[in-house]
DNA sequence: TGCTATCCTGAAACCGGTTCCAGCAAGCTC
DNA sequence: GAGCTTGCTGGAACCGGTTTCAGGATAGCA
């Protein structure tokens, strides 16, 4: 058994609430005492218990992070970016992982409660409409990363423009010459609510309005979030008897699957067909992937300091910090091919 | 305030115990005090404080993952098996991240105590000798996933056997023919204790000798682990005036430095030389690499579920289990072009 | 009708800290 | 030397649950 304060105070011969202020650094101590109480905590190996002071304090010094862990690897970046803050914190980090919509829902209902959690972080989950009035009349303060819902407003939040970074993606491919520009992306509507695909998609109409190239619906295609799936639908884009001269994948993990359907078909990147793709994930400099760079880590960060914030109550309106992706062009982008 | 179990018991007209006894599920309340502590629980929408519980219990229901989380693909994918399990328990994951030794050694002192979690989970770390006797004698169950030292015979742990996976892997390159196989690693001695590179090393050798090719000392490259670095000491190897014709990479992701040191050289692969990884991380498939597979998720699930039984006094003695990892041959290997 | 066994209930102690508040001793003022 | 601060200390209440234990109500039985 652990020694508890109270063998502290009674081997220092001294009252509980004398050891308790020792702890606690507080002034109100004599050197002398002060001493002798250390000295007792040193003899009994003594470290106070977290969860009695947790109970006594009325806090869980604990901060919960929901993210839909391990599904792609841009949130695991986040993730390190929330950790780093936190390291340096007195917070432990609990992580509650979302692989299915259940867990979602359940977690969200059941974790900003405050007997759990001091605050709570949400990556990549956007809450459904339902959620919301909870959720934003949470007794824990809530900060979202990367959940960009026009709904959502009213709760503190770290986005990345992906409307903005669609456009440059496709404004870059634009400028390259091409104008048969295909997008391949998640479903629009996917259980977790996930924005991205769907913003990323306004962005990538938006340039090729601004440069009068009508949008075709054929050169859309959409699926699973995997690098198998969008290989799948990469070949049938390429095959299409108009074939598109530039694809602008919704993440550099689908951006593989095209680099794939392309090897598959005997077509050279980027003679014949140009690849653009979201994140900037690890591997995407080893692919020479041109990509959209997006600060995982730093929104990971950010979103963890703006949650610290609020904890201490040096935030009081409702903040929504965007975070700007960045082209980065590497080797599988350049003018289209000649085409009679 | 959230309500706590004196309101419900106020407003049900009961003793604390009773609704105690409710929330637990014991069988010593009638039916019908049963129904009005329920209908009084959800008036009151009060669902119990846990930090109370935890108190009250001597338990901390929490499970601390000391991991050194981010630094590799793979310690990401063992913390995914780690967490299905736990997932479907009552116990919170707490996520201590380790980024440099010293935090290695204030976890490894701190974090096995009994006030701060009921069972600890070592991710692919291994503790330093002076660590052992305290973590040996933990008042804590601690399981080690993925640490193979010799010194760690008195702790539960889940390993693969990289010895008899550098063998392998090294074997296949001899069976398709090559006797000029390089080695490229980490250095054997790191601040983090990793012993992987050393045992397929030993495995290498072993492997060597048992093809009676002799070892030569300056075919074998270490260095920081990154795929830069990798590509670095790539370069060094295949511009040796004896250049080997196979390079096994003590990990995928130093395999992959040692394709982009071959692209650099006009070297291809596998006609020209050879390359096996470590640990087929989901890159690989997409890269065709020839790399011995590991149970990674598998080692985390399983090292979770050893750590549970431990918990609940189901197991005694120090359990070892060794994970096997399996060949998977790809598009990087093939036999040794002629040499004159 | 009286006695016991069974079932259910609630008061109180407990987990290990923090903090309020009363009180004591020493030092200061007049 | 009486009266007041000031500085330090410890008893006790409190956080919100669980669990022990004593005892009351009811049913069963003689």
């Amino acid at each position: 058994m652990p020694a508890t304060i109270r063998d502290v105070a009674q081997r220092a011969g001294v009252g509980l609430a004398t050891v308790s202020r020792v702890l606690n650094n507080s002034p109100l101590v004599s050197p002398s005492t002060r001493e002798r109480v250390q000295a007792a905590i040193a003899e009994l190996n003594f470290t106070p218990n977290p969860t009695a002071r947790r109970l006594s304090l009325g806090k869980t010094l604990t901060i919960a992070v929901i993210t839909p862990f391990f599904t792609r690897p841009a949130f695991v970046e986040r993730l390190r970016g929330v950790e780093s803050v936190l390291a340096e914190s007195q917070y432990d980090l609990v992580l509650y992982n979302v692989e299915t919509p259940e867990k979602r829902d359940i977690y969200f209902r059941e974790v900003p409660r405050r007997q759990r959690a001091d605050g709570v972080l949400i990556i990549s989950l956007a809450p459904r409409d339902e959620d919301l009035p909870r959720l934003a009349d949470s007794p824990v303060p809530i900060v979202l990363v990367d959940a960009n819902h026009p709904s959502l407003t009213m709760l503190n939040r770290v986005i990345t423009d992906d409307e903005e970074g669609g456009r440059q993606a496709t404004a870059h491919l634009i400028g390259l010459g091409h104008r048969r520009i295909a997008y391949l992306s998640d479903a629009f509507e996917t259980p977790f609510n996930f924005t991205a695909s769907f913003d990323r998609y306004k962005g990538y109409r938006r340039a090729l309005e601004a440069a009068g190239i009508p949008f075709r619906p054929e050169w859309h295609r959409w699926g699973p979030h995997s690098r198998a799936e969008a290989r799948r639908l990469a070949q049938e884009l390429l095959t299409l008897p108009e074939r598109p001269t530039a694809v602008f994948a919704a993440s550099d993990t689908q951006a593989m699957g095209v680099l794939e359907a392309a090897r598959d078909l005997g077509l050279r990147v980027p003679e014949d067909v140009s690849v653009v793709g979201y994140d900037d994930i690890e591997i995407a400099e080893y692919l020479g992937l041109t990509t959209m760079r997006q600060s995982l880590f730093e929104s990971g960060r950010r979103g963890m300091e703006l949650l610290l914030a609020m904890m201490e109550r040096r935030l009081s309106d409702p903040v929504c910090e965007v975070m700007n992706a960045q082209l980065v062009i590497r080797a599988t982008t350049a003018p289209p091919p000649d085409i009679p």
